[in-house]
RNA sequence: CGGGGCGUAGCGCAGCCUGGUAGCGCGCCUGCUUUGGGAGCAGGAUGUCGCAGGUUCAAAUCCUGCCGCCCCGACCA
């Protein structure tokens, strides 16, 4: 392609709403522009780095046994009502009326369409396994989108959906699944790391996330430095600490004292003269409209996920200071276990603890030398707490570390809880009908390319891995008015093309330094820079934009230079 | 939805407090000179100042309402 005929508008500033680095570089190498909120619209050189991801991800999938299919955007309320989904699905779920005041949605997710699709077609187990994906644009009407491309409300997912008969084959496609992931980003180029994850809104028991590790990421994830546990901080398992015999003669008297305006941790502490380990912090929580105080050790946090799968409760918040008179019978700032009238439930920070200072219930009094079992009852212990860099890997019980990363992929056993609410059965081996076990597989695709720029990138602008880059070569002949350059920028030009490269030809009017600038700025992998010094010498110069190395190529072997160089770039993002 | 901020030329911004005929840089157009890392000089074009009301002789500027966008929280590919 030659630049002077592409659509291609790049900008030297950098947009002032753009937060993030791949948002920034996104709209200054002309790959996207906004139409609306959380909306955008992807010009030529955003769109191939686009398809080539989806490339990818399709012949991975093809590799797994997945066959692509095509599902319709707009779906029928009806569909999401069977599934119980309408109703729970809330704001992010854009729904609207046809002309004749009939219900629907624009797909958030396609689970309720492929179930509808596979119960009509299998019947019975030698139908079975089935995995269809598809790749297609999803409208989560998100609250607040960001990031631009990150989080937006319009965005393509690649999503698969497999089908199975018993518990083992789900575990076999779910497997596949994780493996073909594991190839598509690393064919992308990418670094990640798989970790367990909550299953969230989508339901099912099990999954994992493919996180693109980067600091700028949304999300926090631990790993252990001894074995292979990784999981997202929402997730992140503490082990139950061993229970030491406690002696009677340690514990002491029970004691109130009165505290006038001492609220918080940070209060108590300084007017007890404790540490927060010493304290302890008792949390009125509402879960589906009962009040729960949940009781941690006063350094550590609650993890309102972990909280929220224990109690298997549909809502969950912190409760207001009405449902706290109530339950505790005293305002804000001076809850505690002991007479609290609650189910309580305590983190396993608590267990080893004695001799805490916990809230009195009573308007500015707090107590010392509290007591688990003596002064009230722990209806059970839980893992509820927020991991911290202090605690141990739960399987080894070796070190963990915390990294940050974008959330590009996500594997997760369903089990039946759409078939069993869609009646997707089948007829098993021993003549018994049965709810297929399924599976959900997701890939963000613009996300995906996101989370490149976001991970490979200079101060120049983008470092696309070959496999991904919108083109794999730039010609760059440093001025247009000498013949002899564009002559020979143009044969190497054609060379290239007749060779299968995707290759652009810089042949705009413009100073060497507004090309060089371009070329950085978008990415592309190779530059092959045509001036007159060199090429009287009877040669040019190809210059890696990831490496920065330059390597002077005599005239009559660049052809077979770039063709081997290109090869070898893609041999690094080979799975 | 709660909290914070912003809407002025294609982009980045000043002007607003203290009303008085809208400006700077980049980009764009023309010409000359330049030509290996976003050139120099000269000339030029471009604005319903987010929208709608109101106050005023006069509103980008003050007041009210609305809309849009960005950032921080609950969501998720």
């Amino acid at each position: 392609m030659r630049y002077s005929e592409m659509f291609l508008p790049t900008t030297k500033e950098t947009p002032a709403d753009a937060e993030i680095v791949s948002h920034q570089l996104m709209l200054r190498a002309g790959m996207i522009r906004k139409l609306a909120g959380g909306i955008y619209s992807y010009l030529p050189l955003g769109y191939r780095t686009i398809k080539k991801i989806e490339e990818i991800i399709r012949e991975e999938m093809d590799r797994a046994g997945a066959q692509e299919v095509f599902m319709p955007a707009v779906q029928p309320a009806e569909l999401w009502q069977e599934s119980g989904r309408w109703n729970k699905y809330g704001k992010e779920l854009l729904r609207f009326k046809d002309r004749h005041n009939r219900d629907y949605c624009i797909g958030p997710t396609h689970e309720e369409v492929i179930t509808e699709i596979v119960r009509n077609e299998i019947q019975t187990y030698r139908q079975l396994p089935v995995n269809l994906y598809q790749i297609q644009t999803k409208f989560r009407d998100e609250i607040r989108p960001r990031f631009g491309v990150m989080r937006s409300r319009e965005f393509s997912m690649k999503d698969a959906y497999s089908f199975d008969c018993d518990e083992d084959g789900a575990g076999i496609s779910y497997q596949k699944m994780f493996k073909a992931y594991e190839r598509i980003f690393t064919r992308c180029g990418l670094h990640f790391r798989a970790v367990e994850a909550d299953s969230g809104n989508i339901g099912g028991s099990f999954s994992h996330e493919f996180m693109v590790t980067a600091d700028t990421g949304e999300d926090a994830m631990v790993y252990c430095t001894a074995c292979t546990y990784a999981a997202n901080l929402e997730k992140a398992e503490v082990a139950k600490p061993e229970t030491h015999p406690v002696n009677e003669a340690d514990l002491l008297l029970l004691e109130e004292v009165h505290t006038p305006d001492v609220r918080t941790i940070e209060e108590v502490c300084a007017f007890f003269k404790v540490t927060p380990a010493q304290v302890v912090k008792t949390l009125i929580f509402v879960a589906d409209g009962t009040p729960v105080a949940v009781l941690i050790r006063g350094d550590e946090e609650v993890n309102e996920i972990k909280l929220n799968n224990y109690l298997g409760a549909e809502s969950l918040e912190l409760a207001m200071d009405d449902v706290i008179l109530e339950a505790t019978g005293s305002p804000r700032g001076f809850a505690g276990p002991v007479g609290i009238k609650c189910r309580i439930v305590a983190d396993y920070s608590l267990i080893n603890m004695k001799n805490f200072v916990v809230g009195a219930n009573k308007e500015n009094y707090h107590m010392k030398h509290c007591n688990a079992k003596r002064d009230f009852t722990i209806t059970d212990y839980a893992d509820l707490k927020v991991v911290t860099e202090t605690d141990c890997c739960p399987r080894c019980g070796g070190g963990i570390n915390f990294a940050r990363g974008i959330e590009v992929g996500h594997v997760f056993k369903l089990g039946t809880k759409y078939s069993k609410a869609m009646n997707a059965a089948f007829l098993d081996s021993d003549g018994k009908e049965k709810p297929m076990i399924m599976g959900c597989y997701g890939i963000g695709v613009n996300r995906t390319a996101a989370a490149c720029i976001e991970q490979s990138h200079d101060d120049n602008g983008i470092i696309w891995p070959l496999s991904i880059a919108p083109f794999q070569v730039i010609i760059t002949p440093v001025h247009v008015g000498d013949d002899r350059l564009s002559q020979a920028a143009e044969d190497l030009y054609k060379k290239l093309m007749d060779r299968g490269l995707e290759v652009v030809l810089d042949d705009r009017d413009e100073r060497a330094g507004v090309k060089f600038k371009d070329a950085d700025l978008i990415g592309i992998p190779l530059r092959v820079t045509i001036g007159a010094k060199r090429l009287a010498e009877g040669s040019l110069e190809v210059q890696f934009r990831k490496s920065g190395d330059m390597v002077v190529v005599p005239l009559k072997d660049a052809e077979d230079f770039v063709v081997n160089a290109v090869n070898g770039l893609m041999k690094e993002c080979e799975a």
